[in-house]
DNA sequence: TATGAATGAGTGTTCATTCAT
DNA sequence: TATGAATGAACACTCATTCAT
């Protein structure tokens, strides 16, 4: 009698034992590798299971259900990814380099790893009514870009609104999503990154008189 | 005994008598339909069948398996959406509109309309991989963009390089993907179509010297 | 997604526990009697499962598909059979018995049950290209038969040779699957098994001289 | 709304006309080679339909249901070998020719001709509860060596009684069929006919005293 | 007579989930 | 806490048969 509960009840056991720790990283990386190597067709909880070394009935211990576990590895990278994003920020705030640069750098890190896993946990969250977690997540380092505007955009003559920010935001990550899904050479070359920056600086720097 | 044939023969009857034509758009409305309102988890077969008003063994007489509609849909999506930007481009190069202004309107109406429906379509595409025809299209409008440069961007001080039109076309499709996606006001907002222009023109305009 | 799989992995669960061999018996049970009483249109997996008391999904951890299930049934029948045609040989051979006869007997005795089912089974073997396991049996039986002709064969004057023990092996299977199939009366009449005997010695005594 | 009457009707249309028997023939032959081919699985209607180069509803007009197909195939079969077998043994009545051993080599040539496509139609033949009819004709062979068994077997000492008859027709038959199914290179070597003639003269001629 | 598009009941198989041990 | 055998609803797909043209 399978499928009940959906949304609610997302992850079941609060990681305080390492114990915990280790299997809830344990089945993240068997759904990391077989969605990886064999798509998404391929993930079933009773595969995932097996190839995490543990029995069924210990991975629903765990989660309550199969879209649980895409929709935690999406949350932690956003965590995580978003983290790398800000810390690059700052630690090049202080004029050492250049902060869009380092946190272009860093979203092309995080972009290039897991492609195909990162996708589909992505893509359960939004499915599973959740997209405005990973859409605020972006908005905060628009935020961010937005609050220290003065510092990390020196040269601008455009304001820096709202809208300039979700347009700029989603500029990055749409190209790093395409260059990702269609397996552009690009994301591994360091023009790439140059092209990237580029295109926020003379955003910002607005048309010719 | 399910699932054989993936990837091959994607349509099964070549759609000569009007009779055929009608019977693939009704599928495709059905299907299009219910992702729209019930989402990609309730589309199965025998429900789009069943909404389409026909039989499944007729909706097998014209795709050989579940995917197979999907993929057609994109594809016709594809076409349509191609050739109408490429229109808007075409229509606008005698001076009478911006060129660009044109071209990002005619995207922005495309992802207007039925965007689960078109996403879960482009996800088939691709998940069959077939990702490279969405990709396809996109290179095509920038290879137009490329030849005509001249033309359509007057003002550039930037030379128009593969480089620069994969990062502008992935920029502007990655932006509309994500308003679709996070449901942004700003898809039907006419500041949005403002701002896509400038940043396509600021990027080729370049930074200030 | 169905049907992938076909002549690989014909058992799926190694039945090591008591449980296990009981299921599979189960299975072989329900799935005779179906074949024995309702025929083999009636025969599907959902009913075998409701008859055998069990689910299907159990009957699926059992066997990978429906044909594996016949052939795991005829496999073993063909186990049992030869075992016993080669006993009887053994058993007689000290001079108490006639080896032939107490062969011919155990293989009548192995082709009065479950015809129907025996039969299905067997024609399942064969099509799924492993029909030469069956025919492997016989000529386990046949080389034993030549092997020991001296004792088993004492007045013979025609030389046992591979092509007079295929012709003799094959008479006489080939008889009692016709009596089998044909629901003949002689399967359980005494004379029937004095005429095969008779066919082999006569056979062996060669032609009047 | 598919397969409603079975064992009714088997032949629809009586081929009166020209065309029409063409057309039963087309159908044969297409069926036949379907199931030489591709074996029983892959055989459906429709198929046989594109294969004889008709549609599906002319197909139907001359047969009620597939199995009908298949039956009618039988049928002919039956009736053309044996006919082929009276017509040896008849022909070779004179003395000029042994009419055991022309009736055997009548018998293994039509065991010769498209095995898989025979087995299939005297399955069919057996499980529509017609079984009768193939022993019937059978019989009707047996019945006349019996009548002529003193022209056709002159040296026997064992009489000739409906069990011996039994016997050694299913004998010559059954290795027969086990030749074929076995692929044996026996079918067409000719010392396979000489040992037949031996099986059968030397059952014949009793034990030795 | 022939056609072939349409029908839809039927069936093999999967897989999320549970629960007794 | 862990196990993994058992469950059964769900679904993709087939194919014998019909009938309007």
């Amino acid at each position: 009698m399978p499928r009940k509960s959906q949304t609610i009840d997302l992850a079941r056991r609060s990681p305080r034992q390492a114990r915990a720790v280790d299997t809830v990283e344990i089945i993240f990386e068997a759904t990391a590798r077989i969605l990886q190597r064999e798509g998404p067709a391929a993930l079933n909880t009773n595969y995932i299971a097996e190839r995490a070394g543990i029995s069924v009935g210990t991975l629903y211990q765990y989660f309550p259900n199969k879209e649980a576990i895409l929709v935690a590895m999406a949350r932690r990278e956003i965590e995580t990814d978003g983290a790398a994003v800000i810390r690059a920020i700052s630690e090049a705030e202080d004029g050492a380099a250049d902060p869009v640069r380092m946190a272009i750098r860093a979203m092309i890190h995080a972009f290039s790893k897991r492609r195909v896993a990162r996708r589909i946990a992505f893509e359960t969250l939004v499915s599973q009514g959740l997209g405005n977690e990973l859409a605020k997540s972006v908005q905060k380092i628009a935020h961010i870009l937005g609050e220290r505007s003065d510092r990390l955009l020196p040269g601008r003559a455009r304001p820096v609104t709202p809208v300039s920010l979700f347009v700029i935001t989603r500029a990055i990550s749409g190209i790093m999503r395409a260059a990702s899904q269609e397996e552009s050479p690009l994301l591994g070359a360091p023009e790439f990154e140059d092209e990237l920056v580029r295109l926020v600086q003379s955003y910002f720097a607005g048309p010719p008189a």
